[in-house]
DNA sequence: CACCTGACATAAT
DNA sequence: AATTATGCCAGGT
């Protein structure tokens, strides 16, 4: 169930979004998904779990709309987690004792 | 808080 | 080619 294709149109937007995330921030699904022109968060997702180019594509700079960590490597828990919030906080990203992430480290793509 | 529903690309059949 | 299922979600009920 594996993919072993180039990179959809779809899928070039997504990881070119990805690029435009400055270090130590993160943005959601949601708000990437407006830029890219995209209302299914989902669709997102699937996109940046087949990201073949991670972490130099940054798909771990995308979070939940909570502020929470959200998923990585196509989990919600376990090891790839754990990496991704490492990721995160080697980038600057501070997280609150909840597990969110702190609010000043949110980017919106319209700024 | 636990569903249900909406939105949408890709995989599988 | 067409239909169904699934998914690092989000928002509403």
């Amino acid at each position: 169930m594996e993919l072993h294709r180039p990179p959809t149109e779809f899928e070039r937007k997504v990881f070119d979004a990805l690029h435009l995330i400055p270090r130590g921030k993160v943005t959601t699904y949601s708000q990437l998904g407006k830029y890219i022109n995209c209302r299914s968060p989902r669709a997102i997702g699937q996109a940046l779990k087949r990201n073949p180019f991670a972490p130099e594509t940054p798909c771990h700079r995308v979070v939940s709309a909570d502020l929470k960590i959200g998923g990585f490597g196509g989990q919600r828990d376990g090891e790839p987690i754990d990496r991704k919030r490492r990721l995160l906080e080697g980038e600057g990203v501070t997280f609150a004792p909840d597990g969110s992430i702190a609010p000043e480290c949110y980017y919106s793509f319209d700024e």
